[in-house]
RNA sequence: GGUGAGAUGGCUGAGUGGUCGAAAGCACUGGUUUGCUAAACCGGCGUACGCUGUAAAGGUGUACCGAGGGUUCGAAUCCCUCUCUCACCGCCA
C-alpha cells in the first residue's frame, strides 16, 4: 500500500500518477485524506484523555498508599475512562475505513513506465533468438501432444473440469525436466536460494502481496477454512519475511521456488478452450528478490535477464515488452513481460512477467530492514518474476522443435534432465 | 484427536493488581583506562503512531509483555476465547 505520509505531503502528485493507471482511482486519495484528517483529530483528543487517565490512576494509587480517601478521584476517572472507550471505537472505525481504502489503491507507476491504457500500447524492448524456419507447416501443440500421447486433455477434464490437464509418459517427464533445469540454472548460475513453500496460505499472506481483498474471485478457497490455494509462488515466498525487521547485511535476498499455481481465471478469455494456453493449474518456477530501495532498478534488469536465459538456452525466439501504465498489475510499479514465439500458434505467448513492486508489498506485510546509514527501519523493495511458467514454455518448445514426422527434438541443455534427445 | 506445561525486548530470564516499557545477564554500541590480544569501569541500546519542532536533531503524548475481548480508578500480572510452541499418548504418509 502507499505511504500515508507521502499521500499527505504530496497529494497532488500522487493523484496525478495514479490517474495514469486508469481514470478515477485518484478519487480514492481524497477518501483516504478525509478519513485521515478525522482520525488524527480524534486521536489527539483521545490520547490526551488517556494521559489524564493514566495520571489520575497513579494518584489514586498514591492516595491509597497513604491511606487517604480517593473516592472522588475514582469517580472522576471513571467518567474519563468511559469517554475514552467511546472515542476509541470511533478512532478504530476511521482507521479501518482508511486502511480499506488504502488497500484498494494500486501502486504508483515507476517514472519510466510508458503511458497507455491497454496491452496494445506496450512497447517492445528487445528480441532474443530468432524464429525458426520450417520446411513444412508447423503443427500446433494440441495436435503434437495428442499424437505423441504425452498430454491427455480429455481425462484432465474428466477429473477436474475444463482447464485441467494430465501429462503422461514423456510429457510428465518433460515437465519434471524443465522444472529441475530451471531450478538448477537459477540456483547454480544466478545465485538464488531454493525455497519450497506451502501451497495453501491464509488471508493475511494474500493481502500482503495484493491479491486480497480486491481479487478474491480469482482464487480457489478451501471450504471451511480460511486458506487459499496459491495463484503463484510469489505469494508465500515474498511473504516469507513478513513482520520482520531484517538486518542490513541480510540483503539482498534472492529466492527461487517451484510450485504449482492455481487460478480460477474467472472472466478470462481463453478459459474453457482446449490446450495449454490458459489453465486452472500450472507449474511455474518463480524468482523473488528483496533489495534496498536504491538497488531495485538494477535488480529488476538482472531478474529479467535471468528469465531470458531460460529461453536462450532452450533455443527459443522471444521478445521483451514493458507494460504501459494501464496494463500493469495492481501491486507493481514496473513490469516487463517476456513473450515466447510459438510457431504452431503463429503468436507470441506470455511466459514470464518480471515486476518491481517497490515498497508497496513490504508496507502491506510490514517487512523492513534496519538501515544503518538512515538510522531507521526502511521498507525494502520486493521484486518477482517468472523464471518461467511451464505450460506456454512447453507449447513453444514443442512447436519450435517439432520435426516433419511429428517427433520433437530436445534442446541440448535440457537433455541431461530429460534423459533423451527427442520425443518420438 | 486427548492430556499437561508454556508464550515477556536481538537472546537468556525476573516480575501474580499501583510510580513497570518492564530487573538482571548476554549480545551490540559510544567512551575512559591499562604498552598489543583482551579485561575493567561509565553510558547508550525496541517498535509504531499522534502532537510539537529542527538544516539535522530534539521535546512530548499514546499504544504494544503471543492475538482478541472482559473485570478495575488502575492489568505483563485476574477472567474468557483463540493461535502457536514444547512434552507425552493416540492416529498416520
Amino acid at each position: 500500500m502507499l505511504d500515508i505520509q507521502l499521500i499527505r505531503k504530496d497529494t497532488a502528485r500522487v493523484k496525478e500518477r495514479l490517474a495514469t493507471r486508469f481514470q478515477g482511482v485518484e478519487s480514492k486519495i481524497d477518501e483516504v485524506m478525509a478519513f485521515d484528517e478525522k482520525r488524527r483529530k480524534l486521536l489527539t483528543e483521545v490520547e490526551s484523555l488517556k494521559a489524564e487517565k493514566n495520571k489520575s490512576a497513579k494518584e489514586v494509587g498514591m492516595l491509597k498508599a497513604k491511606g487517604e480517601n480517593a473516592d472522588a478521584l475514582i469517580a472522576k476517572t471513571k467518567e474519563v475512562t468511559d469517554r475514552i472507550a467511546q472515542l476509541d471505537q470511533e478512532v478504530a472505525k476511521f482507521e479501518e475505513d482508511q486502511r480499506n481504502v488504502l488497500l484498494a489503491i494500486p501502486n504508483l507507476p515507476h517514472e519510466c513506465v510508458p503511458l497507455g491504457k491497454t496491452a496494445q500500447e506496450n512497447p517492445e524492448i528487445r528480441q532474443g533468438g530468432s524464429k525458426k524456419d520450417f520446411a513444412f507447416a508447423p503443427k500446433n501443440h494440441i495436435e503434437l501432444t495428442t499424437k505423441l500421447g504425452i498430454i491427455d486433455f480429455e481425462r484432465g477434464t474428466k477429473l477436474s473440469g475444463s482447464g485441467f490437464i494430465v501429462y503422461r509418459g514423456l510429457g510428465a517427464r518433460l515437465e519434471r525436466a524443465l522444472i529441475n533445469f530451471m531450478l538448477d540454472l537459477h540456483t547454480r548460475d544466478h545465485g538464488y536460494t531454493e525455497i519450497h513453500p506451502p501451497y495453501l496460505v491464509n488471508r493475511d499472506i494474500l493481502e500482503g502481496t495484493g491479491q486480497l481483498p480486491k481479487f478474491e474471485d480469482q482464487l480457489y478457497a478451501i471450504k471451511d477454512s480460511d486458506l487459499f490455494l496459491i495463484p503463484t509462488a510469489e505469494v508465500p515466498v515474498a511473504n516469507l519475511h513478513r513482520d520482520e525487521i531484517l538486518k542490513e547485511e541480510q540483503l539482498p535476498i534472492q529466492y527461487v521456488a517451484y510450485t504449482p499455481c492455481f487460478r480460477s481465471e474467472a472472466g478470462a478469455a481463453g478459459i474453457g478452450t482446449r490446450g495449454l494456453l490458459r489453465v486452472h493449474q500450472f507449474d511455474k518456477v518463480e524468482l523473488i528478490r528483496i533489495v534496498k530501495p536504491d538497488e531495485g532498478d538494477k535488480a529488476h534488469e538482472e531478474m529479467l535477464m535471468n528469465a531470458e536465459k531460460v529461453l536462450q538456452l532452450l533455443g527459443l525466439h522471444y521478445r521483451v515488452i514493458i507494460l504501459c501504465t494501464g496494463d500493469m498489475g495492481f501491486a507493481m510499479s514496473k513490469t516487463y513481460d517476456i513473450e515466447v514465439w510459438a510457431p504452431g500458434q503463429n503468436a507470441y505467448l506470455e511466459v514470464s512477467s518480471v515486476s518491481n513492486a517497490s515498497d508497496y508489498q513490504s508496507r502491506r506485510m510490514a517487512l523492513r530492514y534496519k538501515d544503518t546509514a538512515a538510522k531507521s527501519n526502511v521498507f525494502p523493495h520486493i521484486l518477482n518474476g517468472s523464471g518461467v511458467a511451464l505450460p506456454r514454455l512447453v507449447v513453444a518448445l514443442l512447436e519450435t522443435w517439432q520435426q516433419s514426422d511429428g517427433s520433437i527434438l530436445i534442446p541440448e541443455p535440457l537433455q541431461p534432465y530429460f534423459g533423451a534427445d527427442k520425443i518420438v
